[in-house]
DNA sequence: ATAATCTAGTTAACCGTTTAACTAATAAGT
DNA sequence: ACTTATTAGTTAAACGGTTAACTAGATTAT
């Protein structure tokens, strides 16, 4: 790779010149400028960002951190922020996490490591509410979000779909059409969103006069399997609607309910959460996640952060069930 | 951000001492090494890979480009690309291209400028064969390597699925299963993996004795309207099964059809491409496009490119059909 | 005519590492 | 006892940029 100092003696200037030519800092005369656009495309001149980034104390770079890249929610998510984050020339590096704290905090270290200007941290590894890392992050002069991670105003900068008020709105359309024994399909246990959901769930039903049946709410850690078994669980305790804590949860007991002949959504409901790409093809009703919207929005109040505007904000997104064919007013 | 330097004083040693210590060219004595690491721990100090890079001219970087990272094929691909290349430490860029030509030179140049050690280029821009930039990345001393860009082996580094033969297969399947009128739904005209599947088609017809009708051939530019009106002039014009490029165009077209009250598989057999979760969750007949098994090769091969094995290598992976619920003998 | 301002550069220090080459002190070999 | 190796460091240059401070020459103002 050539260097600003082949393309300074190319051009017959000194590399301050270059520097200051391509940052806008000086303006050459024409003849100058001739000779030094000739050399940089002669030597196919490219600026090494690395060196820039050491002087200037900023890499253009920012991370996001998600447990899975393949999970359909998380891509939209990271899309989103990419398309809003690429038009201002940040570069995006993603880190996995599969939920463990200690895989969060190998990325944090690489993060620092990179000195990478701003993270987004999506979710929380399953049940661990130890911050000490991105407390560091902040130290160490790196901006941080957090999304879906905290549901209540607090020292971090965070924006979180209302979970509480979108799973009461769940349950209580499914109390009006009809339903009286709504299986609710949560993730981790101890998980903020979990126990949110759950509380809601719990409140919703009492709020309208229907009592809880602790055998109807199951934890089905984002496995397959499990999550099989306790549709199947579902079905013989009654259920005749169930509410999963993800999309791709709700179309594993779509399938489960087809093996078994079951109709939906005339004999049992579902609906999931997210809204994402897989409810709208297979037409499924769910919360929505609002993936997009979070992605952008994220993008947004960390640029504000990166350019020092650096008032804690808390966002907590209002949203609402998007009706498709699996449920029905029975 | 605390540098070397503040340890070296802190620990009082040099800074080179620091750093060999770290590197492992030094063995300090015991009593040094407490006072390093102490000084280390006092600091929570991180050294700053960008600096370093400038000197050892690696990034311990490797970028993805792909033209969607919210589409599930490329998702799972990208993922198993970072499960096999994060424990040797490296990062993971993401450039998305829209599948555009010169969103895709913008990427390269991106690359080059933060001296990406390798990157991975996932299929081709619509159409397009400039390659000039993948070749000034090659040129710069970048590692490249290509998946599903290429078919035949040629100068760069590749690996692709036998799309041909796998194209044949899923029609050779069909037409045994008794299916005289297969839709062939592609993807962008003028793109070589929707020209060999078109050849595959008509190639596998004529060996079977059937033959062929164009209008039967369709480019759905990966565009849910346009994949619809596809479907129903498909359905108009007699389609007894559909063979679709991509398992979201065959899942547009599933949903088409059941809204349509056709009955799938008994009166139209429907098989997808990528067998990606999307195919596995809705039971969906597909040919396998071993994204995972991709991800991990191209991995692999990007890191004996990245240790100085520098024979090009070119891999066509053979491929098969999965058979589910979407596809029957009638 | 002289001072003040502008223009188009240059010089040199600096950013935070790594590494080749050197050194001083200690240990080992004969 | 004297050379030779080894150990545990240090020094200074290098990597490829950026930037504050300077300068020489041309223009403008008074």
């Amino acid at each position: 790779m050539t260097t600003i100092n082949d393309v300074a003696k190319l051009a017959g200037v000194s590399k301050a010149a270059i520097s200051r030519y391509l940052s806008g800092t000086l303006k050459p005369k024409k003849e100058t400028i001739k000779r030094i656009e000739e050399a940089i495309a002669e030597t196919n001149y490219t600026p090494n960002r690395m060196a820039a980034s050491i002087r200037t104390k900023t890499s253009n770079t920012i991370a996001i951190v998600i447990p899975s890249a393949k999970n359909i929610a998380f891509a939209e998510m990271t899309e989103a922020i990419n398309d809003e984050l690429a038009p201002y020339g940040y570069s995006m590096v993603t880190y996995t996490t599969n939920e463990k704290l200690e895989q969060e905090k190998l990325a944090s270290n690489k993060i620092r490591e990179n000195r990478i200007d701003g993270a987004i941290f999506i979710t929380e590894p399953k049940g661990n509410k130890d911050m000490s890392h991105i407390d560091l992050l902040e130290e160490s002069g790196i901006k941080t979000l957090l999304i879906n991670r905290f549901f209540e105003p607090n020292k971090y900068s965070n924006i979180s779909i209302d979970c509480y008020n979108g799973g009461k709105e769940v349950v209580k359309y499914l109390i009006e059409t009809n339903h009286k024994k709504i299986g609710l399909i949560l993730g981790w246990e101890n998980q903020d969103q979990s126990e949110l959901y759950k509380k809601a769930y719990k409140e919703q039903l009492l709020e309208m006069g229907l009592n809880i049946d602790d055998n109807l709410i199951e934890y089905c850690n984002f496995e397959e399997t499990k999550t099989r078994n306790i549709v199947e669980d579902l079905i013989q305790r009654g259920a005749d609607s169930i509410f999963a804590m993800s999309d791709r949860t709700a179309i594993i007991a779509l399938d489960v309910l087809e093996e078994k002949n079951i109709d939906v959504p005339n004999k049992i409901s579902v609906v999931g959460y997210g809204n994402t790409q897989f409810s709208k093809l297979v037409k499924m009703t769910s919360l929505d996640g609002k993936g997009e919207l979070i992605g952008k929005l994220a993008a947004q109040m960390l640029l504000k952060k990166l350019r020092g505007v650096d008032e804690d904000e808390f966002k907590l997104l209002s949203t609402s069930i998007v009706t498709r064919n699996t449920t029905k007013k029975i």
